[in-house]
DNA sequence: CGTTAGCACTCCTCTCCATCGAGTGCTAAT
DNA sequence: ATTAGCACTCGATGGAGAGGAGTGCTAACG
């Protein structure tokens, strides 16, 4: 009965999958005898028994105790996703049609868009659903302006090519009248429109300030007064839905709840997942311990990037149980990327109107 | 033993208040033993029984089951706090430094400052703390500017007196030029200016619209424009600080801590509550079934409207378990409404400096 | 007449234990 | 290799009983 350690057959895989899709449609252990009865393999409980033991000391299932059924786990969980993602991910169009509907109504700027999407996106799931907009590195400045606000501030306005609006008052240091902020709005634009904000950060800040002695004091000033305009840009992470996920009964043990709802209020924590998912292609499937966040290492996220121009611009996913619904999920997810980098590239040729 | 139906002797009223008093520093019911050891009254466990028991039919206490200790009624917390609101409220340095000291740091946006406040407000009390910016009615525009976005959008922004700033996208029905967006920008720079938001929707533009024939083409579309702009103005609700209170035993049951959950995510529903408070003078104390939201019976919410101009701008508070620390608690909302108004006072005329 | 000691009683909580049932692992038969 | 049969394990369920906190009532007291 012996058999070589990590290759599956086609009966086991069979078995393993009939296990994992039963688990996933109603919780608790499966046991040999459901699998049987529920699929018709034409073995009795026993030979199942057998294979499943097998599939147990491979690591694809685990019992919670001594004679209970089985669960999957994550090593099981991984093999069921990687046959999904073999396999042609299905345009979710149901998804695409509400939430471009959404859109034509409010047409804004794209961290409300994103806003939306995770809110459509967490509704159709019954998940948790998450989005992040473009970093500094992936946003290009499309224009700058400098308003004179209240008598010693000037409100910033930065638009970006992406649809991205970011608004910012800073302190009047050197009493600049309105017709110097016109000067150095225009300068500034001529100087730094076309460029990503993470370039004018870092390079172009940098090297001006340093050899600032040939400039008049002017210009000196509008560097200065950007910089902290610019230097206070950062993704935003946006967190719809944990009412969907709450019922679920994972979540019977109030424990879990908090710890999830400490972690995604606590944004930063995000940041670190994000990473991981900004720089692969496609949809990917993060599967509980497999992820860098310990508190979510009894849950599953699923997320894809976002582009625009072809460079990954950010990330839009979902987050929900291990127990779940992987393949509308990663269809749902795949949908949602798609549309985004869609509007992102109309976005370019302005925003066109869709027919 | 008969006493008139609500007068409360001394005697009882100093029971009364050590019975809310022990109760709110450790939860579960407060038998007449506990009482005499605690606070030494002179009198046995017995007489306190009968007083108890008085105020019992009186409606200030009840027994969670026959043979427990008394827990307060909403009726006792109310009379607890109107003796706390009778007192001069303690204006709490602490909290005033804190949250000083951070605005000094950020000196942004209105709602970037009330954001900030929740966050310190939930912190140090413990609690849940909410903050609701000026609605349109609150906020009177300083400036709106029309900027050329992209090909067929344009990027509206409107910045206000009390430092709340809102960009919006909206199209270019009129193909109109950059030096036509100028033009419109001084007309409406002219016309709205020092005029609330709610002004501005209601009375103005219909009455502009209505005569429109007087107008020439460029101020009929200017009109037209900016009304999408404005009227997406509504007020911002901030809550943070769920972490906090989900320790309490009080939220043990997690039907609870869904039920809590669910309603502060559905923002309409503050909406209503606040409409309670805003037309108050001074902090307002709203215990269990006081409130219009009926899920939020089990909790009470402390909250004091902040001013500009000596009228209600928006409303800051705290919300928690009834079994609360309302010493604190009133104290922190107090000050925090003082704070704002006092940022609003100097913001309107141009955000002095502290010294 | 208010106050107090004493005591029976109530009701919650915790723990223990028996039962039940689902599901396994093993063995022997096919 | 597959299957039927069976003993066994372990969690879940629910009732019984002990323990304890606290009350309400009564009768005695100053």
């Amino acid at each position: 009965m012996e058999r070589s350690a990590n290759a599956l057959d086609e009966r086991s895989k069979r078995v393993l999958w009939a296990v994992i899709e039963s688990y996933i449609n109603n919780p608790g252990p499966v046991g040999s005898r459901y699998v049987t009865k529920k699929y018709a393999f034409g073995y009795s409980p026993a030979t199942i028994r057998n294979i499943m033991a097998d599939l147990e000391e491979m690591g694809y299932l685990r019992q919670p105790h001594t004679s209970a059924g089985r669960v999957p786990t994550d090593k099981g969980y991984r093999f069921y996703v990687e046959h999904i993602l073999e396999e042609e991910i299905g345009y979710h169009s149901d998804f695409a049609k509400t939430i471009l509907r959404r859109f034509k109504s409010i047409m804004q700027d794209m961290e409300s868009i994103l806003s939306e999407t995770t809110k459509t996106l967490s509704a159709l799931s019954h998940y948790m659903a998450m989005a992040v907009s473009p970093g500094p590195e992936g946003v290009t400045l499309r224009r700058i302006e400098l308003l004179p606000y209240k008598e010693d501030r000037i409100a910033v306005l930065i638009l970006t090519d992406e649809g991205i609006i970011r608004h910012h008052i800073i302190k009047n240091e050197f009493r600049l009248s309105a017709s110097d902020l016109s000067r150095i709005t225009n300068f500034l634009n001529r100087e730094f429109a076309g460029y990503t904000i993470k370039d004018i950060k870092e390079e172009l800040i940098n090297e001006m300030i340093k050899d600032k002695e040939e400039f008049d004091t002017l210009v000196d000033r509008a560097l200065r007064l950007c910089t902290e305009a610019i230097e206070t840009y950062g993704a935003n992470i946006f967190i719809t839905g944990l009412t969907e996920i709450l019922d679920f009964p994972e979540f019977a043990d109030i424990e879990r709840i908090k710890e999830l709802y400490r972690t995604i209020e606590d944004k930063h924590n995000i940041i670190k997942l994000i990473d991981k998912i900004a720089h692969s292609e496609g949809v990917q499937v993060i599967i509980g311990t497999e992820n860098p966040i310990k508190e979510l290492h009894t849950m599953s996220v699923i997320a894809s990037t976002y582009k625009d121009k072809d460079r990954p611009a950010g990330v839009v996913g979902i987050i929900g149980p291990k127990r779940m619904n992987y393949i509308s999920a990663i269809s749902l997810v795949d949908t949602a990327a798609r549309i985004l980098t869609k509007i992102l590239e109309e976005g370019g040729e302005g925003w066109k109107r869709r027919k």
